[in-house]
RNA sequence: GCCCAGAUGGCGGAAUUGGUAGACGCGCUGGUUUCAGGUACCAGUGGUGGCAACACCGUGGGGGUUCGAGUCCCUUUCUGGGCACCA
């Protein structure tokens, strides 16, 4: 995963920039817990061993790293100011605890995020999830949402389906809240929707069963339906949403109460169903189910009228419908709005309703606040304590870090005293959501050892945001949405300049798979890097990754195709050897080569630094194609090697291939760098600079088409003029055969390249 | 169902703005070196026909634009990824 980021750090670094390219862990969290519970092992210890196996394998790779600002998340000189900033948040009203349905894992006992939730079940022990109503922290990203979502549009660095996510994930629509009086109670029912031109459609309410009116409803109706009532609320109540809505049928019952429709005045009936989502908008929609699939749906298996309200703008109308008209049209039976146009209708009844005092325009988005906290042990403590007398009390600064226990202790920790009337008070048990860490990590790594702050300002002036990010698609609305937010906050605090974006530019690696699966260690595929240094090396490991695949495209491991990068590495060796011990100062390209051989090899090393230089400043790093350019440079040298005699133009491009090489085989090109007698690092140096010169051919090969086939290749001289190539063309004789005696109506000519003739 | 990305030899993949399709590598075939194997090096390797020169076909299928299409347009099939009752 890390070989392409290093080759890119190190172009970079060969192009003159300045680099900071850390590395860290991100180590708090319940798949290192899980596995130190297995092996019987404190969290603490499991997470240090495989932090320094991992660290000893990552820097076998040769990955060029600044160590001395490693950070590891679980370290409390790191968790402190995670904690720090919370309280920040806290303080500014984006942290908060409130009771909320959340999923809950029975079998492992803590909540889940809704990523660790596939199909309805928990991500590791498949355990229906359940839905539970707990008083949990959240962190307010809402109130980011817009700026989420415009600012995606200048995010011209990131890739249009990562943006395209994280616009649907936000899912903001605008539209219209209203509410509808429900008869009988002096209580109201707020609903949203995009599509109030269909008001007068309305044929039922539906709301869902944890609705705040379904109580009260339990006064005004009949024994029976209240019954009903009660037993539908409790068959769903432990069932998650995505229970509820991917995996049950469309059903609900009638409450036996009615509401109101403020323009209307019509009495609809009022249902409970399972597909309206208590947590989005206001938790009841107006059924409509002449222009809403689902509510058709729901119409049609409960017997509830279906009222057009919207025809075809066009074409025939007033056939009953199969199937919801959804798209706009013209009004009919909608008293003094018919006739008007959807788009226009909506603005009307917008107007007339908050002139009403009914309601009014409104947006929603299908963005959640970002539920944070844990049941969990090993994560960053929430520095939040609880006193009998005061309430909620957060941590004073100076009392932080609040640090993580040892497991055995942990009634000790709980209790502690108010800072406010210095009662006794207990502490906060819940963990940090691990994403919490990963939100803010990258400023960390600017000024690592900073005890007064998170990092200091000028550090972030100078630096900031990340100009190359490279990360897996899967974290598309998760790491790259929180960090978006975080990042945000801090920039509106003043503790950030510039941009309020963290990553400038954003690449998605592809994975790598092992006979066509992912590697683990439970398929049993995985290979291993010692032993991979072992046999092949690992230069020929971090050529054969760059080059198997583009990297944004799943690549597959193969121990041939490894093989064929430690050739290349061996054909290198032997074609730089000659020139051992024999430095020399750098040679002007033009004039080492005379012959067009030697004219051909300084060439061809001109392209491969080319391709290196494009494809890194255009950030599209298909460094496949560069080491092809490699390996088409090497190919010459070994010709030249048995035809040619050592010369000038061998020893140049001998010369040039540890600078060429640096960033991708750094162990090698080092080693060859040195053998020549240079006393100074080859990755100090600059990358060799494509010079126009040594790029430009002498001969081109003239492409000769008869009606857009080819029918010849003419050998000519660059620059060879329109006339020049068209008297050349005649001449062929294969040219002449398909021109068949018949008139050169027009040509087209490609200078240097091509020539079409058209005949008639 | 909706949205996005893709489809090129036996395999992974190349191919500025439409201008030599298959670079480079893997694999395979033959040869040189070797007692032998391996390594290394040389030659060949999209299909069909031909001794060859060369011809025809060929970038998932069909249609179109163009002197010329892997590349642009329409349509269709398949594959991968994302979202899936958000009112």
């Amino acid at each position: 995963n890390y070989t392409l980021g290093d080759a890119v750090a190190r172009m970079m670094r060969m192009l003159g920039r300045n680099v900071l390219h850390p590395m860290g862990w991100d180590a708090f969290g319940l798949p290192a817990e899980n596995a130190a519970i297995a092996h019987g092992i404190d969290p603490a210890v499991w997470t240090a061993e495989n932090i320094l196996k991992m660290r000893r394998q990552i820097r076998l790779m040769g990955a060029g790293y600044d160590w001395s600002r490693e950070i590891a998340t679980c370290e409390p000189e790191y968790y402190r100011w995670n904690q720090w900033l919370f309280l920040q948040l806290y303080k500014h009203g984006l942290a908060y605890k409130r009771d909320a349905a959340v999923n809950w894992c029975p079998h492992d006992k803590t909540v889940l995020a809704n990523e660790q939730v596939i199909d309805g079940r928990c991500w590791r022990c498949s355990t229906l999830v359940e839905r539970r109503f707990l008083s949990q922290w959240f962190l307010r990203i809402t109130a980011y949402a817009d700026r989420l979502l415009n600012d995606l549009a200048n995010l011209t660095g990131w890739p249009e389906r990562t943006r395209t996510m994280q616009r649907n994930w936000i899912g903001r629509s605008e539209g219209v809240q209203f509410a509808f009086a429900v008869e009988g109670l002096d209580d109201k029912v707020e609903v949203f929707t995009t599509r109030i031109d269909t008001l007068f459609g309305a044929t039922f309410l539906a709301v869902a069963p944890e609705h705040r009116v379904v109580a009260r409803l339990q006064q005004i109706v009949s024994r029976e339906h209240a019954a009903a009532i009660e037993s539908f609320t409790q068959s769903l109540k432990s069932k998650s949403e995505l229970e509820r809505t991917s995996l049950m049928e469309k059903h609900g019952i009638f409450t036996g109460a009615y509401a109101i429709n403020p323009l209307s005045r019509e009495r609809i009936p009022l249902w409970l169903t399972n597909y309206v989502l208590a947590e989005y908008g206001s938790g009841a929609v107006m059924g409509v189910p002449a222009h809403d699939e689902r509510d058709f749906d729901f119409a049609k298996s409960h017997g509830l009228p279906i009222v057009q309200v919207v025809v075809p703008s066009e074409g025939p109308s007033g056939e009953p419908l199969e199937s919801a008209f959804v798209e706009d049209g013209r009004l009919i039976s909608s008293e003094d709005f018919s006739g008007m146009s959807s788009a226009r209708a909506r603005e009307a009844l917008a107007e007339r309703l908050a002139f009403m005092g009914a309601g009014g325009k409104s947006v929603n988005y299908r963005l959640r606040d970002w539920l944070i906290s844990r049941q969990r042990y090993w994560g960053t403590p929430i520095p939040i304590l609880y006193c009998a007398a005061c309430g909620e009390a957060p941590v004073l600064d100076d009392q932080l870090p609040v640090l993580l226990p040892v497991r055995s202790h942990m009634a000790e920790f709980l209790e502690t005293t108010c800072p406010k009337c210095g009662g006794k008070a207990r502490r906060e048990s819940d963990t940090m959501d691990t994403f919490f860490e990963s939100s803010w990590y990258f400023l960390r790594y600017l000024d690592p050892h900073n005890d007064a702050a998170p990092w200091a300002a000028e550090h972030a002036r100078r630096w900031m945001n990340v100009d190359q990010y490279i990360g897996g698609a899967e974290h598309a609305v998760l790491h790259l949405l929180y960090s978006r937010f975080f990042y945000k906050f801090f920039h509106d605090r003043g503790w950030i300049a510039g941009a309020d974006e963290p990553f400038e530019n954003l690449f998605h690696q592809g994975l790598v798979l092992r006979d066509g699966e992912k590697m683990s260690k439970s398929r049993g595929n995985v290979v291993g890097i010692d032993q991979t240094a072992e046999r092949s090396g690992i230069d020929a490991m971090r050529l054969f990754l760059l080059y198997v695949t583009p990297p944004e495209e799943t690549s597959n491991w193969t121990d041939e195709g490894i093989s064929g990068r430690v050739r290349l590495l061996n054909r290198i060796w032997r074609a730089c050897e000659p020139y051992f011990g024999q430095t020399r100062s750098a040679t002007e390209p033009m004039a080492a080569a005379e012959s067009p051989a030697e004219k051909a090899l300084v060439r061809a090393a001109h392209v491969a630094a080319k391709s290196a230089i494009d494809e890194t400043v255009s950030r599209r790093f298909h460094y496949n194609a560069t080491i092809a350019k490699l390996d088409e440079l090497v190919n010459l040298m070994t010709a030249a090697s048995s035809g040619m005699p050592e010369s000038p133009a061998t020893r140049y491009a001998a010369e040039a291939l540890p600078i060429l090489i640096a960033p991708f085989a750094p162990h090698i090109a080092e080693e060859l760098w040195e053998r020549f007698g240079h006393a100074t690092s080859v990755h100090l140096e600059r990358y060799l600079e494509p010079d126009q010169r040594a790029l430009a051919t002498e001969e081109i090969t003239l492409v000769v088409q008869v009606n857009g086939k080819v029918r010849a290749r003419i050998p000519a001289p660059a620059g060879v003029s329109e006339s020049e190539a068209l008297a050349l063309a005649l001449h062929d004789s294969n040219v002449r055969v398909h021109l068949g005696g018949k008139e050169v109506r027009k040509h087209i000519y490609v200078p240097d390249k091509l020539l079409n003739l058209v005949a008639a």
